[in-house]
DNA sequence: TCAGGAAATGACTTCGTAGTCAAAGACTAA
DNA sequence: TTAGTCTTTGACTACGAAGTCATTTCCTGA
């Protein structure tokens, strides 16, 4: 398994400690305030001093201390993402998306992998510590970490989550606009009955799309017939359908409340029960994954915005940083139909 | 699109500020210096007054400041991780499991998506600004970056990355065994014969994997006809082999540089050519990104053991963090092949 | 040329914890 | 009981930058 570790070891130069403001100012010829002051925004130095200042800087690549820099202005430049194991099955790509926006916001992004999707007080105190300027959660909190934070002044944004009771801030997903297009599509076929793959029970997402489609079946004049309980996983996805073959009663119409699952039934339907999609059954899924685009699959699905949620939140933590008193806030971004050979 | 945001305010508790040790110290009685020692490992600490100040700690909801701890002992509790925007690509899932590994071994992922492949000095001066205890690069560091590391005497791994010059740690992917396996079994086809479908040409895995394929390519006696040059994706891969094909020169065997490409050939044999996997043309990925287990696709792949990859990186990066002198260490784990219908 | 005001700069203190050192307390052996 | 060792504790300072305030410098207009 493992090549034979090839280890050598070679001594350090000694004297590598990293240069302070202290260092810089003496080499510049000024204060560490005026130092301090260069390395600030708003802060008022000749030109001419602040050239010697930044040239002795470059010289021992000075930066600021961020640890120094957060103790005295409690500031860090750090936003705070929680994330859940189970998160990253539908958009593994959440981290890198917010990445970038805390990036460009100019701040850095310090994750907490969490094993289960509810984090508690404990937890939030213990981001705390690190003095984020911000966190960003896609977990539940529970109202007591919701507090904590509030009372650090630390402002949170839920992702793709609402706080039912909480005030605070949150970016989710709208799915009423997508799911009429959709419903006014499957009308063609005349069916006005679907059968719906959801989620885990205790999911937020779950339990919001379920609500959703259950609104805009409503409003259509379509029925559920069946809602089989899942666990957005492919496999799930191709069992029920196969289940819901071998019992005789194929839906005409079939909704999953992600597109793996919706994946995993177009797979059954194709290999194990020799139906064609969509011409026996109509298919839908929900994230718009990229392998929803492949031509094997051409699942039509309500496409969820990410990359546009991600910055949201992050805009949404920012402007909330300098402002004194608390602003809860439920902002939305509607999904919108993809619409392809699937259905 | 958005919700019109229902927005209140609310006043906060006025004397919110996080409790310090020194706070601790008085509702316990103790000195600070004494709090600092209970929160501290390896302290001698009577087991009655560790209990009365945690009892205060507790009711307070004390943590130690990391930032004021980082301050004074060096050690922010953190490891930074860089991640570039392609990375993602094939396992998105790379932050999870380093962050995970991360937070077991008792540290926090402070995670810096940077868009280019390479990253130089500047970038890890500002990294070391945070004070972090050790830094995992996704990305190819300039020597002068890990220099500068090395100088800070904050260890570095090279994530499947290694470096050609500078001794540094890397954990990467062995290919030989796999790559072996796979040319014995390819042997039966009889057509000692095969197509690549390369990765970009400036990337280390790309060119890695190269290299072992060519090795292992010679080492069985195959040939290798034709090396395109791809970008990793599905699309690219649809498309180079629909050329092939329509160009007349169907490749008995093909091998692709990761799964996204081999799983679009597939594609453009069914879609396109009217090709048969694995009768007319046998296909193999690397990587083992879950759809090449699909039952539609059933590819048969090098598996590349990245959850493993990353507990490597972490214990190598933990253990470093506390020897004063630099050891370098090359470490491989095997990718193994996972045999499925394509090939 | 000089007064008045704005801008630039430096000395000093602060942030919250870790670590150093000395003092006090507990315990052992004779 | 007493000297000697080990353990526990507290006073004090360092860490590196930011902010406060006082001082100096630079301009401007009369």
């Amino acid at each position: 398994m493992t090549t034979p570790p090839k280890t050598s070891t070679k001594a350090l130069p000694p004297g590598a400690q990293r240069a302070t403001s202290h260092d810089v100012a003496r080499l510049a010829g000024v204060s560490q305030s005026t130092v301090s002051r260069v390395f600030r925004d708003g802060a008022s130095v000749t030109q001419a001093t602040r050239d010697r200042v930044e040239a002795a800087a470059r010289q021992v690549n000075y930066r600021p201390s961020r640890a120094a820099r957060a103790l005295t202005s409690n500031r860090s430049g750090m936003i705070a993402v929680i994330a859940t194991k189970p998160s990253h099955r539908a958009h593994p790509e959440v981290l890198y998306d917010l990445g970038e926006e805390i990036q460009a916001a100019g701040h850095r992004q310090l994750v907490f992998v969490l094993p289960e999707d509810r984090v508690d007080v404990a937890t939030v105190h213990d981001i705390l510590s690190y003095n984020v300027d911000g966190l960003i959660s896609c977990a539940v909190l529970d109202d007591d970490a919701i507090e904590a934070c509030h009372a650090a002044r630390v402002p949170v944004v839920l992702f793709n989550r609402e706080s039912p009771a909480m005030p605070v801030a949150s970016i989710s997903c709208d799915h009423g606009a997508g799911l009429h297009a959709l419903f006014a599509r499957l009308a063609a076929y005349g069916t006005p009955e679907i059968t719906y793959l959801a989620g885990p029970a205790k999911s937020f997402v779950s339990a919001s799309r379920l609500t959703g489609v259950r609104e805009a079946a409503a409003a259509a004049g379509f029925a559920i017939a069946t809602v089989l309980q899942g666990d957005y996983s492919f496999d799930f996805g191709r069992k029920a359908m196969t289940e819901l073959g071998g019992s005789g009663v194929v839906p005409r119409i079939l909704l999953a409340a992600n597109d793996a699952m919706a994946l995993g039934a177009i797979e059954a339907c194709r290999r194990d029960l020799g139906l064609r999609v969509p011409e026996d059954v109509a298919i839908v899924g929900y994230d718009d994954v990229p392998q929803a685009s492949w031509p094997s699959f051409e699942l039509t699905t309500l496409h969820q915005p990410v990359r546009d949620m991600a910055a949201a939140a992050v805009s949404m933590a920012t402007a909330r940083m300098d402002v004194p008193e608390f602003q809860s806030e439920v902002r939305r971004l509607g999904a919108t139909l993809r619409l392809r050979g699937s259905a």
